[in-house]
DNA sequence: CTGTGTGCAAACACTTTGCAGGTGT
DNA sequence: ACACCTGCAAAGTGTTTGCACACAG
């Protein structure tokens, strides 16, 4: 499914912009934020017309974003194995990559009584094997 | 141990805007945004004088900041008891309160193998149980 | 052709920095 | 007395909004 058949899919027109984000966060193993997603092809677009194409791409479920622990937010394509489940999400700082991973949380044990959980959002920093061979 | 003795015993100065973050965050159970705490005595202290007394707090690890998933940011204070263990967060998404939970997290098992986890971050969203009455 | 997307300018919110003056110890 | 905190002004960054024009369907 490339990004056409992903915007059509989701009754979304095919613009420039769309096709591109979506292509950027196909090819990328991992999350990207919007100066990453920017570097493949800069300037082409305005800045607004970013931000306004990837919130639409998100209330669309086509993407979803992370937020990091000092505030960067990045954004990941939906892809299909990792759709179901509430997934997490790891951070290496070291080279400040994120990914998705496809292992399913635990659900939280224990939680005192009274509490209704929707959703869980596991954010998991470290190292990556990429970094830890080093 | 009131807001006093925090600070001498982190060897800060005890200046009124420390002093009056750490009482505000004491006094409450659930942790706190900037606007939150400004609430309660608005307007005394400088906004920057705000940022710069928050983030002393936070490198001195008195207080600890939560960041939502629209990004906003909470804080709280650390409590003794959920000092030690990374602890998870539960935002209520009716009331908007978010409250620190002492129940451990789960070691996320079954983690692809390379990656080295040197913390876990667990936010929940759903209902508290004051809500839930409702 | 029509509704939606885009670009530009501007506004807004949050956060940081520099500097002069004030305060805690 | 001295180091450190504070307030003010200003700048930097991320994000949103309004409006006129352009483009996809």
């Amino acid at each position: 499914m490339d990004a056409e058949q992903i915007l059509k899919h989701h009754n979304l027109k095919n613009t420039g912009c769309r096709k591109f984000i979506i292509s950027e966060l196909l090819n990328n193993e991992s999350a990207l934020s919007e100066h990453e997603i920017k570097q493949a092809l800069p300037d082409l677009f305005d800045r607004v017309t970013f931000y306004r194409s990837l919130k639409t791409l998100e209330e669309k479920s086509i993407i979803h974003r992370i937020i990091l622990h000092d505030s960067t937010v990045k954004y990941a394509i939906n892809r299909e194995a990792l759709l179901q489940d509430d997934h997490a999400h790891f951070h290496c700082l070291k080279c400040d990559s994120v990914t998705c991973l496809e292992t399913a949380m635990p659900a939280p044990s224990g939680l005192p009584a009274g509490f209704t959980v929707d959703s869980v959002d596991v954010l998991l920093e470290g190292t990556c094997p990429e970094c830890k061979q080093k």
